[in-house]
DNA sequence: CTGAAAGCGCTTACAG
DNA sequence: CTGAAAGCGCTTACAG
């Protein structure tokens, strides 16, 4: 670890024979309000190029006491649905001088917990977070601390805080919706095994639908645990086989759980090609690419990641007004 | 920006009537490499939890001149390729103490040079990084102000660092040996046109298997800008059905490369079912639920990501012992 | 067993 | 126009 010394105001200050402070105020575009004398400016500018000076964030940010960072906590960067957020959200926090840090909570409590306190220690100046089931305690801590918090993707009910959602009810209200315009009156609807509210809201949208169209008696909720997808598709679509329950359409709350549906439709030799209806969410190069087309709800991620970053900053600048936004989906139907 | 006031080490030690030091030997676990009594122990760690207290850890980086944050700068994070690598990296990072800051250079050296300064100004212990085309001064920058680094994916020749690649060259020269023996004649490729490494060597590998057949003659590359992906793609495809070149098999040297041909396929009618040959690279969903499912040739991405953080690991603990290792892809046949 | 003090690299009132 | 000095929250020799 014997790494170059870096070079510091201190060095810069000594090699001119000048105060740290006339450097810091040159090197931070304050020569005019501290009116530096315009020799001076251009000397030090020109030092702090030759020696190659680069600012040591760190030790701004203690003194400053503000990190220009921000903690991002997303269920699995690796899901491109988190991914292409991610980016978004890096975008912006790249424009406003903002470093993001990433961390992936796996939808669980410990492990965002962890991270949290990580962020918190670290001493971001705020955090985004998709937040797992089980947090409220903790997020409300986070609040507690005055750290400026936006949720993202979902919300926990009850939790005074800003956060930035889909309208989770109307999305899955318009996709059941536009099935059953379509003639579809057994469509079966797919979920995640869990409280969160983003679930429970597409839930509600898929059953309220149905009730409006006098169906409630052929609603069919199929709810999966994370652990288990996989098996959980598989028994559900063999009990399909054996007669067990029937559909016309496929409705799925989630992207991952229609793509491992139609891993096991294939795997069974179910055809959905006929006269079957398909609704997805956020889509992607399978749905595109699938003979026919599939349906989905869009998220307006571009919207998500810019609002959630930009509710944060507003935060972070202005204390704590909490904004609340739900944003439309847009049924992309083929 | 009222934010409450954090407690710190020194108000524990003021509410104790102790030293700093004490405190900061006892909550650092060294109470007995520093012999303090038990009973002090014990006070400390209680009121540490009475106050809630959290470490600070820019104040500790300052001190100790270390971050304990690694950067890693990818492509982008929102391609699941790079999204999965850094799911591994921060997975390794995570049990080792460290948290991981992470950029997306677009694979441009503008980008990534900005990012590399950030990261270095925020103290980074080292940086993993995907190297864009034409950053090899800045890298070399880098390895001269004696920051551990360590580059994936792809290496640039000539900077003496360290690496974990796949064997690209295996990866292609496999892939189109076996569809040589599958008996393909008329295998077109498809890269892009880039002079990074890894790019190279995957050609190299397509033409050497041809040649190595007495296939010379029959090499077919499109070379496709990663400005312009859609339209050239098309162009391509729209004089194969001018005649103006023929193919019994496609072999594409990345992921987004056979994703963007399938659509233009199917938006042009050209049907692939047939007794086309098809490899691509990274799989995917895309590839196993595509009728017949498509080979292509997997990397290893847990051990690259492992990899390159543990030998990241052995330069920021151990100084610079340089490790450079090429993967070995695997071929999955359909 | 415990404390006083220096110092990491900055920024910023304050004084002149 | 410029400098001396304090202080952000830690860690760690050094002294006793």
């Amino acid at each position: 670890m014997n790494k170059k010394q870096n070079v510091s105001l201190k060095d810069i200050a000594k090699h001119l024979n000048v105060s740290t402070a006339l450097v810091s105020y040159v090197l931070n575009g304050k020569e005019k309000e501290k009116r530096v004398g315009k020799e001076m400016t251009k000397k030090i500018r020109q030092a702090a190029i030759d020696m190659q000076y680069q600012p040591n964030q760190i030790a701004r940010s203690l003194r400053m006491k503000e990190s220009k960072t921000i903690g991002l906590i997303l269920a699995d960067i690796a899901n491109p649905f988190f991914g292409q957020l991610a980016r978004i959200i890096e975008n912006e926090a790249t424009k406003n001088g903002y470093t993001v840090i990433i961390g992936s909570s796996d939808e669980d409590n410990k492990k965002s917990t962890l991270l949290i306190d990580t962020l918190i220690n670290r001493q971001v100046d705020g955090l985004i977070v998709v937040p797992a089931e089980g947090s409220y305690e903790q997020l409300k801590n986070v609040i507690e601390k005055q750290i400026p918090l936006v949720m993202v993707d979902r919300c926990l009910p009850g939790l005074n805080a800003s956060f930035v959602v889909l309208n989770n009810y109307k999305a899955s209200y318009d996709a059941t919706q536009s099935l059953l315009r379509k003639g579809f009156r057994k469509i079966a609807h797919f979920a995640y095994n869990t409280d969160l509210n983003h679930m429970q809201e597409r839930i509600r949208g898929y059953q309220e639908a149905m009730s409006d169209h006098g169906l409630s008696d052929n609603e069919h909720i199929h709810r999966i645990s994370l652990m288990n997808i996989n098996n959980e598709m598989e028994n559900i679509f063999d009990e399909f086989l054996r007669k067990k329950w029937d559909f016309d359409a496929l409705f799925f709350a989630t992207n991952s759980l229609s793509i491992v549906a139609l891993h096991v439709l294939r795997q069974k030799g179910i055809d959905l090609s006929d006269k079957k209806g398909f609704i997805g969410f956020d889509g992607g190069d399978v749905f595109d690419l699938h003979n026919p087309p599939l349906s989905f709800v869009r998220q307006p991620l571009l919207d998500m990641g810019k609002e959630s970053f930009y509710i944060l900053l507003d935060q972070i600048k202005g204390g704590t007004l909490i904004q609340q936004k739900m944003l439309d989906p847009i049924l992309i139907e083929r």
